[in-house]
This record gives structure tokens, C-alpha cells and sequence, in this order.
DNA sequence: TAGATTGTTAATCGATTAACAATC
DNA sequence: TAGATTGTTAATCGATTAACAATC
């Protein structure tokens, strides 16, 4: 009930690139940094950097400007880094494979517990230490571990069911990777990775560059 | 020197789902279509969907709608499908793999004509009857078959080692999978595909919606 | 203290939505 | 013709940028 006024998703998908450069900071043992500097850095100007921060509170220090560590650890905690989300993955193709094997999942707290498959040719082996299991059970595997991410890397064909299978077992975030928009109800968060559109764009921009 | 004034990037990435809409559309053997109806699909207000048409011509007829088949047509023109691009991609690793095996690539257009890795023990493999040759012949590559586009899916690391020699051998275009702001030219055109910034924004507005 | 830089309000810019005349 | 729906202008909304007082 305790709602805040919202922050606006074009702040959202900023944050992620301001978390990554000062980690990149951190590597490097520089303490602090202005908006300037990070505007330098970033490319975004120090006025939206500083408008983008204050939406989640003052993290700077007038006259010094920002500690990278501090800030980091604050950007961390506001992208819900610190906490462990359990998932597991629909689809265990070359792509779901891929998706497996990502090292990025530590970093953004994901544990991934289960891949899952309906080619009995892939079920039993195994990504990484991870097992490919008969898509038949996935629904009673979700439920019986709290599961709480579900990754889809169906065909597009397949891609909705498989949603409404993680809807019925009370998944509530997908990360979602079939070339179609889901529907699940307003309480279920999804995050798409469209590379189709991805594509598209690229070859609109370079035909924009190349043939004017 | 025929300068357009320049349509927005948040028009030209709405392009690729109203392609994709209208292509199902099609497979569904409508035909017609009006600006409201295609809000109720696609999510988009139907205002928004005339003014982003309009940028590129009125493809409408009044008291009608737009034909599908047409608008799609028109559309595939716009993003540049229909152009044949040759491409290729380093890093052969698991995700430059899935890649390669990605099917979309013929939707786009895109040709993809050799992977290339460092390790010996991928160098000589084929994926999909595409052989993965050493890195170290790339720019040679490149050059002799006219390669277009660059699709980078290396560790962090070497990304922008390997943007550089595109850019040297004279690549326009790059599709960028590691999870680094490439510097280029600016006449080279950059899409990026950065999984962690999109599972970090996953992460937290799953703790938006759960934790509050 | 003087200089630097934030936090925040105000101004501007751009994108979305509304409205409606044109017209099929 | 009457009804429907576009193309397009005008109004609104939201996001970005500029400015500057507060303050470290």
C-alpha cells in the first residue's frame, strides 16, 4: 500500500549503465566522482544524471560530489541486486543453452535451478552442473521450490503456454526471450529480449547511414 | 546530402513490432486494417500509430484503413529487409554459437558468411555449415567478401579490440552482445544486445512489484 | 573562507494524445 | 450519399536541460 511516486522506465533503464561504470570506477580505486566526470563517461548530461539519482535519494555531497563505493552499493540495493532470485529455464536449445551459461546471472542475484526441455534426446543432461528436466514437470518443480523467475527460450509457438504454465505455478517475473509479447496479468513482471527487433533496428540504422 | 529531418529512435523502435504484428495479420489472411484496430493488438494508441506511419508516408486510405499486406510490404522497405547484409561474427563461444544458430537472421537479411574465435579447439568447427576461422584472418576476411555488418559476442574484454578491427577493415555496421559501450566513429552504427543491463531492470522491477 | 558541486526548481524541448477537417 | 477513418494540426503531457541557491 505504501506507494512512492513512480519512477518514470526511461530513469530505470539508465540505472544499470550508471551500476556498471562505477563498478568500473571501483576497479580502478577511484573514491568519488561528480556528475560531471560521469557525465564524461556516461554520455547522459550531469543535470540528468543528478535528477536521475535524486529519485531515490541524495547520495551526493555538495562541493565533493559522489562516493563511487557508496553509491555502487546504493545502486546495487535499488536494483534488487543483493537479493538471490530463484529461476529456471524453458527451452534448452542453442539459445536456452546459451542463456544457461551465462556468467551474468551471479552478478544480478539470479540462481538458476532447472533447465527444462520437451526433446527427450536433451532431458538428463546436464549445463554447467545443471540438469534438463521433462517440461511435464515444471509446473510441480516451481511450486515445490519457490520458484520465482522464469526464463523463456521457446520457439515463439510455444512461448505463451509456457507463461501460463509459470502464471499457474505463481512465478511472478520473466525474462523472456521468444519473439512475441506475452500476456500474463498485471502483477507479473516481464522483461523481453527481442533480438529479431534488435536486428530490424540495426538494419534500419544502417541503411539510414549508408543509402541517403 | 538529401538530409530527411531525422524520425525519432522512439518511432523507429516501434517499427519492428508493427511489422511484426502485421505479419501475423497476413499469415491470418486479413487484409484490411484500421489505426484502432491495430492499437487493440499492439497496445498502442492508435493516434500514435498514425503519427509513426506518417513519418514515412500516408499509407492509409480514409474511410478505409490500411491493407495489410501493403503497410507490411512498406514496412519491410523502411527497415531495410529486403537488402541482403553480409555479415560475420567473433567469438564463438556458447552464446556467439546460439547466435549463429538464430534463425531471425533470414527475416533480416542478414547473410552470416564466418564466425571467428582464438581457441584452437573451436577453429575448423562448423556451425550450421559455417566454419569458425582464426581471428587472427578477420580483417583480411572482411575486406575480400565485402562484410557489412560485425556481430561481437566475446567476453567484455576483447569487444572493443575486436570493434576496432571492423572499424579498420570497414565495417558500417555491429551488433554488440558484450556488455560494454563500444567507442566507434560515428558514422558506424551500434545496436547492443546487453543481457545484464536487461536482467538487472528485470530485477528490480520484480522488487518493485514484490516488496513494497 | 573560497571553490566546487550537489539538490531542486524553473524553462525548454520533444513525444504523445486529442481533435477534426479532408476524403475515400 | 452517409459512415468511417485517415492525415495532420493543436493541446497536453512528460522528460531533459538549464540555472542557481544551499551547503559541504
Amino acid at each position: 500500500m505504501e506507494r512512492e511516486n513512480k519512477v518514470s522506465m526511461a530513469v530505470i533503464r539508465r540505472l544499470p549503465k550508471y551500476y556498471r561504470y562505477l563498478g568500473e570506477l571501483l576497479d580502478k580505486d577511484i573514491t568519488r566522482i561528480s556528475s560531471h566526470e560521469l557525465s564524461n563517461i556516461t554520455g547522459f548530461t550531469a543535470s540528468q544524471i543528478r535528477q536521475d539519482l535524486n529519485n531515490f535519494g541524495g547520495f551526493g555531497q555538495q562541493g565533493y560530489g559522489y562516493n563511487v563505493e557508496e553509491l555502487h552499493k546504493q545502486l546495487g540495493k535499488i536494483l534488487g541486486l543483493e537479493k538471490i532470485y530463484k529461476a529456471v529455464l524453458v527451452g534448452a536449445g542453442n539459445l536456452g543453452q546459451a542463456v544457461a551459461n551465462y556468467k551474468g546471472f551471479e552478478d544480478a542475484g539470479f540462481k538458476l535451478l532447472a533447465l527444462f526441455d520437451k526433446n527427450p534426446k536433451l532431458i538428463g543432461l546436464k549445463i554447467r552442473d545443471i540438469e534438463i528436466l521433462d517440461v511435464d514437470n515444471v509446473e510441480e518443480f516451481i511450486s515445490k521450490n519457490e520458484v520465482e523467475i522464469g526464463i523463456i527460450t521457446t520457439p515463439k509457438e510455444h512461448a505463451q503456454s509456457v507463461a501460463d504454465k509459470f502464471v499457474k505455478s505463481n512465478i511472478k517475473g520473466i525474462w523472456n526471450f521468444a519473439p512475441t509479447d506475452l500476456k500474463v496479468p498485471e502483477d507479473i513482471v516481464v522483461e523481453n529480449v527481442h533480438l529479431n527487433e534488435s536486428l530490424f533496428i540495426l538494419s534500419y540504422m544502417y541503411k539510414e547511414k549508408n543509402e541517403k
